[in-house]
DNA sequence: AGATTATTGATAATCGTTTTCATTTTCGCA
DNA sequence: TGCGAAAATGAAAACGATTATCAATAATCT
C-alpha cells in the first residue's frame, strides 16, 4: 500500500463542509448519493481503507462515539479541540490550545513522560439544546468519562 | 433493574489494584481464575451488565481503546485525568483538574455551551519506555486524536 | 503491448457487545 | 414458612462495525 486512492479527494470533499463527525458508513452513503448516476461509488471497503489512510497521514481526525464506533472529520490545519453537544451531537471546534500548553509541560515535568500529546474532548449542552431541554437527562447519556 | 448485583463487589475488587484499564473480558477471566474452584464465576453477560451499572453509578471510568474496545478502571474519588503511555499502555492518574477549570469556564462563556464537562486523555512516552525505544514510532500507533 | 504491481469490490470472517428468553434467585408479605 | 411478583442470571443467538480474503480490474513501467 503506497498510499493513494482515486477516492482520496472525493472522501475528503465529502467531509469538507461538515461540522459533525461522520461514521464511515455515513460517508459511504453520502458518496453514493452525491453522484448523478453515471459512475459507481466506491465500495464500503474502499471507503474504510481510504479513511484509514487519510487518518494515518493526518488529514482527518478520528474519535470514538460512545458505542465505540469510529467517527471521522476533516482536520483543521491548526491545533484544536472539540466541543460536543451531548444532546444533539453538534461539534464545535475550539480555536487552539488555549492555556493548555503550560499544563502539558507541567505534567510532563512532573511525570517524566515525554512527547506529551493530549486529546481534550469537551462536552456540554449547546445553546439551542439548552433552551429546549430544561434539565435532568439520564446520566447514562452523559459522556462516560466526563471527570471534571 | 434496580441496581444491584451480587457481583458488584467482586468486580470492583477485581479492578481494585490495577494501574491499567481492563477490558470486560479480562475482568471476566480474572474473576474465573480468582476462585478456588468451589463456586461458579459470573457469566460474561453478567460482567458486562455489572460494568455498565457501575459506570453509570460513577464507580468506574470507561475509555475506549484504539480499536473501540471498552476499557474499565476503578475511579478515584477525586477528579482526575489519565496519562497513557503510548508504548507500554501504562496509565498514570493525574491528580486533579489543575488549572483546567478556568479554561472550561472560558470555553463555556465564549461558546454559550452549558454544563461543560471534559475528558482529557493525555498520552506520551513513559520514562521506562523512553529509555528503551529511542525514536520514530509508526505514526499509526499514536493516539488517533492527539492534537496538541 | 506485455508484465508486474497496486487497487478495488464483494463477501466472508472477526470480535466485542447487546438481546433474548427461559430459569433461578431474591424479596415482600400474608 | 410458603407463595407470588420482580429482578438477576446464564447460555446462546443476534448485532454491527470493522477487517481479512481473494479474484478481478486498473494503473505503471519498460
Amino acid at each position: 500500500m503506497r498510499g493513494t486512492s482515486k477516492y482520496d479527494r472525493e472522501v475528503l470533499s465529502a467531509l469538507e463542509c461538515d461540522e459533525r463527525f461522520r461514521s464511515c458508513q455515513e460517508i459511504h452513503s453520502r458518496l453514493a448519493e452525491a453522484r448523478g448516476g453515471g459512475s459507481r461509488p466506491p465500495s464500503l471497503s474502499t471507503v474504510y481503507r481510504t479513511l484509514h489512510r487519510l487518518a494515518r497521514q493526518g488529514e482527518i481526525d478520528t474519535i470514538h462515539a460512545e458505542d465505540g464506533e469510529r467517527l471521522y472529520r476533516r482536520c483543521e490545519t491548526s491545533p484544536h479541540h472539540h466541543l460536543l453537544c451531548r444532546v444533539c451531537g453538534r461539534v464545535e471546534e475550539i480555536p487552539h490550545a488555549w492555556e493548555l500548553r503550560p499544563v502539558l509541560d507541567r505534567v510532563g515535568y512532573q511525570s517524566g513522560f515525554s512527547e506529551l500529546g493530549c486529546s481534550l474532548q469537551l462536552s456540554g449542552v449547546c445553546p439551542d439544546c439548552g433552551r429546549s431541554v430544561p434539565t435532568g437527562e439520564d446520566p447514562e447519556e452523559r459522556g462516560a468519562d466526563a471527570v471534571l
